[in-house]
RNA sequence: GGAGGGGUACCCAAGCGGCCAACGGGGGCAGACUGUAAAUCUGCUGGCUUAUGCCUUCGUAGGUUCGAAUCCUACCCCCUCCA
């Protein structure tokens, strides 16, 4: 690894943002000399993104701070032809008005990470909608489409794995690696981006967008790719029982996506704060030298500057309050309740389901069965039991718990 | 267009007339051990009820049968080879 002399790829490099790059010497002398402009592209399936999108957010933040100019390019013209991955069915097409709101809810998301303004360095967004949806089929293909080798393509990483394992890929999906390097091209004419980073997985896509810029537009441009996040157990990071984890509030409430980052493993603490936190090197280094049980402190700490950044520092803290208020038996406001309508009784299951803590009654009978389920601290014995009068403290509060981690208030309607 | 193979629960994958709510693995959840960690071990993993009953589910729609995921017919979709 060569010694960067420009901020911008000296914090990538020591934050572990670099999977692959081109030319690397060479973009780190124009990020030295000058502003440089660089996108990532997301696609507009959802009104938010969530954690897996999380490296490459960062990556235009830490664009940003270095001095530099982000461009967040929304795939509105590309979701707009159906995204053909995953086999099993044909998505749905999304239409017009349900593409521009999933770009305005994840605008928003941006807001929290990145300036949107006019200054030289102020973030942009784009849709690629603006210039796909009006290109004309044989222009395109004398234009762009003859500098694309059928021959190189089927090499892809993308392509080949897909033939090897008798996938379909239909002429479509084959498109997409074009549509993809025009776009590249195209913003470097509208906006002189000379960068596109993305994850590892795009790293075939970004090459022949850098290919295409060389021989249409004669510019050197640079691509750049973050490694995949995977847990050190393995596992993809993001996926959780109860679905995604969403980086908006609406989708995700601020204190689960706390307690997302809480449970992080011991393995991962240091890379997750280098990369997803502002915290500095120094403080991360001390952070990560913490040993056993003391580590837990690392993981609060990340915990709360990640959902700060995403969610507002207040929200944050009242996570951190809520936690500490749950776990050491407390009672915390802030976590989802249920009421109890006075002189009434709730069946435990019922308010185990109203909670969300379980998807079916049978599974809320399972749970207490097997002992994984407390009210005010005791195991409920039995499948049976109720809620009522008795169980709430002076403030007219019972606490209720399934396993160690996810707990629910019944109050007094 | 022709020939062959296939579509089973969150994923992979058995089953090929009743013992099938459906083997096994992965994933997930819970319990034990712990530190709200990892690893390991144990249990659970369609819904409603609670007892062992009903309802829904093996691509879709019909049919045969006392009885079908399993047999038949049509249709839809996927893969391979040939054209």
């Amino acid at each position: 690894m060569i010694e960067f002399k420009s901020d911008f790829l000296r914090t990538l490099t020591e934050r572990g943002y670099i999977h692959q790059q081109t030319d690397a010497a060479a973009l780190d002398h124009q990020a030295c000399s000058g502003i440089v402009t660089a996108y990532i592209g997301f696609d507009a399936t959802a009104d938010s993104l969530h954690v897996g999108s999380l490296v490459q957010i960062m990556l235009l933040r830490r664009l940003q701070q270095a001095g530099h100019r982000p461009i967040v390019l929304m795939g509105g013209g590309t979701t707009k032809v159906g995204d053909p991955s995953g086999r099993d069915e044909t998505r749905q097409l999304l239409t017009d008005e349900q593409i521009n709101a999933n770009i305005a809810g994840i605008r928003e998301i941006f807001g929290h990470f990145l300036r949107f303004d006019d200054s030289p360095t102020g973030a942009v967004m784009v849709n690629n909608d603006d210039w796909l949806s009006s290109l004309k089929y044989i222009p395109f293909l004398r234009d762009i489409g003859r500098h694309f080798s059928i021959n190189r393509m089927l090499t892809m990483d993308s392509v080949k794995l897909r033939l090897e394992r008798e996938q379909p890929l239909t002429f479509l999906e084959f498109n997409y690696m074009i549509l993809q390097g025009y776009d590249f091209v195209e913003l470097n004419k509208r906006y002189g981006c000379t960068l596109q980073m993305g994850g590892s997985d795009q790293w075939g896509n970004i090459l022949q967008g850098v290919d295409l810029g060389r021989r249409v537009r004669e510019q050197a441009l640079f691509g750049l790719t973050s490694p995949l996040i995977t847990t050190s157990s393995g596992a993809k990071m993001g996926k959780t029982a109860s679905g995604a984890v969403w980086l908006s509030g609406k989708r995700l409430p601020a204190y689960d996506y706390w307690q997302h980052w809480r449970n992080t493993e011991d393995a991962d603490v240091g890379r997750f704060l280098r990369m997803f936190t502002d915290l500095p090197m120094p403080e991360i280094a001390r952070l990560e030298r913490l040993q056993g049980a003391e580590i837990n402190e690392a993981k609060k700490i990340l915990a709360t500057e990640t959902t700060g950044l995403c969610h507002g520092e207040g929200v944050a803290r009242a996570a951190i309050d809520t936690a500490a208020k749950a776990f050491s038996g407390a009672t915390a406001q802030g976590l989802p309740s249920v009421l109890l309508a006075s002189g009434t009784q709730l069946p435990v299951i019922d308010a185990v389901v109203a909670l969300g803590m379980a998807a079916s009654k049978g599974e809320a009978r399972r749970l207490i069965d097997q002992g994984g389920v407390k009210l005010n601290d005791k195991p409920v014995q039995s499948a049976t039991a109720v809620v009522s009068a008795v169980d709430l403290d002076e403030q007219g509060t019972a606490r209720l718990a399934v396993g160690k981690k996810r707990h629910g208030l019944i109050k007094r309607a």
